[in-house]
DNA sequence: CCTTATTTATTAGGATTACTAACTTTGAGA
DNA sequence: TCTCAAAGTTAGTAATCCTAATAAATAAGG
């Protein structure tokens, strides 16, 4: 087998190299939830959605937001929250439209959250090895991949600061008119909770 | 809704922050690899099994190998490899271990390979919008985390400098014993074809 | 008010994913 | 040779995730 290192070509393919890092990374996940999944008697999908409910407004909690957030067709949503409900772990809601529910954890359900928020421990640990600025730069760069896939249409982005209605991209930078101030580097949102104020 | 911007908070939580960016990733893969399923009549793990024939040698390409990988136990990839076999995408070529039998792509599989190879192109024109240094940041970044959860046990990591034989970390950092010289930021390799012959 | 279109969620059906457990065959070591 | 380990398969099961068709409620337009 050839030497094949070769400096010239590793800096042509770096974005490649970045790919591969990327889809690598892409696995942990679904490692990680299968473990869990396996130790709950849960299935990932159902983690995933038990997880949101504990860190969003229950207004998000429906069947056709979720499905968005996670990427999903409605009938794969609908399904995992059925089981979370014959399994006693959510409630459904009725809201003001007759058609619609949200869904909120039960004392099982808020039970079953302490066990499986530890899913992404490892992954914690693994960011927290990275530097202050590694962890700037890198924060900055997956932002702006997510904002370039969700315009090329590839992934739905909710409540990110890109689709916000206080977004505004100027000469200088990034710029939210909700706080009235420039949005440097870690100040960009994938996940903001004033998100839904901009949509009114 | 409160007002919850608050830089204080901002900077505690930029690990949970790239937790979040790096989920909403891992959903791209997922997502562009069915999509190209569905054009091609192929599943994503056929889809990925084939595109690593096109880029590795045949000697890994057999069920343990692959199973690792792709982080899969070895009855999902056999059962996939069935598949593509049926299909008369690859064809077994028997090797010098009786038990064991390697995989290459037949005149029909690379054909279908040139089809399936565009699958991550949104991802590389989104990657490729990045500049020179942030991709040289977010692989060094991308390149630690896969380090620290293989070492965690997480994930295994095959033909990674840091699984290599011939990797060093010393003082001054990494180091590569088989080119003999020290690795910087972009030379560190996630799928070094001369890994094999640090096996030997 | 009435009709039409859209939206919300579900049901049904199917291919795929991915596991564990048990098994066959082959290889390696004492 | 005997035993154990490794490569791969088979069988069975649960979960993933889709499309298509459906029912019910809302929204929009005349």
């Amino acid at each position: 087998m050839a030497n094949s290192f070769d400096p010239q070509v590793q800096k042509v393919d770096l974005t490649s190299k970045v790919v591969v890092g990327l889809e690598r990374l892409s696995e942990v996940f679904r490692v990680l939830l299968w473990e869990k999944a396996k130790d709950t008697g849960l299935s990932p999908i159902q983690i995933q959605i038990l997880l949101f409910l504990s860190t969003h407004d229950k207004m998000l909690a429906n069947v056709s937001h979720l499905s968005k957030e996670f990427n999903l067709k409605k009938p794969t949503v609908s399904d995992a929250i059925k089981a979370l409900h014959d399994k006693g772990l959510v409630l459904k809601e009725p809201g003001d439209d007759g058609r619609a529910y949200t869904i909120i954890p039960s004392d099982k359900g808020q039970h079953m959250i302490k066990q499986v928020e530890e899913f992404e421990t490892p992954l914690i640990k693994a960011i927290s090895t990275l530097s202050s600025d590694q962890k700037t730069s890198l924060h900055a760069s997956l932002s702006q991949l997510i904002y370039q896939l969700n315009q090329a249409g590839i992934i739905e982005t909710q409540r990110t600061c890109f689709g916000c209605s206080f977004y505004e991209k100027n000469t200088k930078g990034h710029y939210c008119q909700f706080i009235k101030k420039p949005l440097n580097g870690g100040d960009i949102r994938l996940d903001c909770d004033d998100f839904e104020i901009a949509l009114n």
